[in-house]
DNA sequence: TCCATACCCGAATAATTTTTCGGTACTTGC
DNA sequence: GCAAGTACCGAAAAATTATTCGGGTATGGA
């Protein structure tokens, strides 16, 4: 119940498909974090999102590392280190987390009059 | 609990806000039947995505409603007849919903050899 | 040694969304 | 009359997702 979601994929049909991706919460945000190309170790992705959960990136980092978006990277050092890098798929989402970005940006007002403070 | 979203919108972020409008299970694709511009009565929908339960889309059409994406018209005949019909503002989501669609389109391969059967 | 940090994970709980079920109201066709 | 279609909604249940809590391991600094 707590860590993991139940389908993984929606293969009924294209769009949901795509959305089923990135709906949660914060990938979208994680995606659009890595969008550099940069890796980031994950104490660094929960300090540029500090309204996530930890727990919950750590999952949803674990969802989109299998589902190919990003990928882990563990240096067997001590103390060990980790880091997520964005992988060719995910960058092929870029342009439609742009999009969106912009999207939000350009109808902010609207929202913010409708359902603001 | 059953008949409304908790949070209208996210407006913390622009890439969330936008998120947070189309992410519910069936709004991107009620976006992609409203698409054409052509008004559609409830039960059309309902025929249209015969996966949802015909409830949440009633309470989904009310929340885009409310969100200014799609316009409800009810003709005041006997029986009453209800349309939906996209919005300006629903219409500048089209081009998201479109390349979502493609990406899924694209994609689709992986993922059925991932995770289908 | 004690404390902070980093990394990871299980389990319970809370919050939210989706679904099912049932009910109201009206009209048309049989 | 009565089944079927349309439109709508409340309430409860089921399913899913997000969050909190606590534990475990390991290092480095004071």
């Amino acid at each position: 119940m707590a860590y993991e979601k139940k389908i993984p994929v929606d293969l009924d049909c294209p769009l949901r498909l795509t959305m089923s991706l990135i709906e949660s919460k914060w990938k979208s945000c994680i995606l659009d974090e890595l969008r550099s190309g940069a890796p980031m170790r994950p104490s660094e992705i929960h300090r540029c999102l500090p309204e996530a959960a930890p727990r919950v990136l750590d999952i949803q980092l674990k969802e989109m590392t299998e589902d190919g978006l990003v990928a882990k990277t563990i240096h067997p050092e001590l103390p060990p280190r980790s880091e997520y890098r964005i992988t060719e798929l995910g960058l092929s989402l870029i342009p439609i987390i742009d999009a969106m970005l912009k999207w939000g940006e350009d109808h902010f007002d609207i929202f913010e009059k409708k359902y603001g403070r």
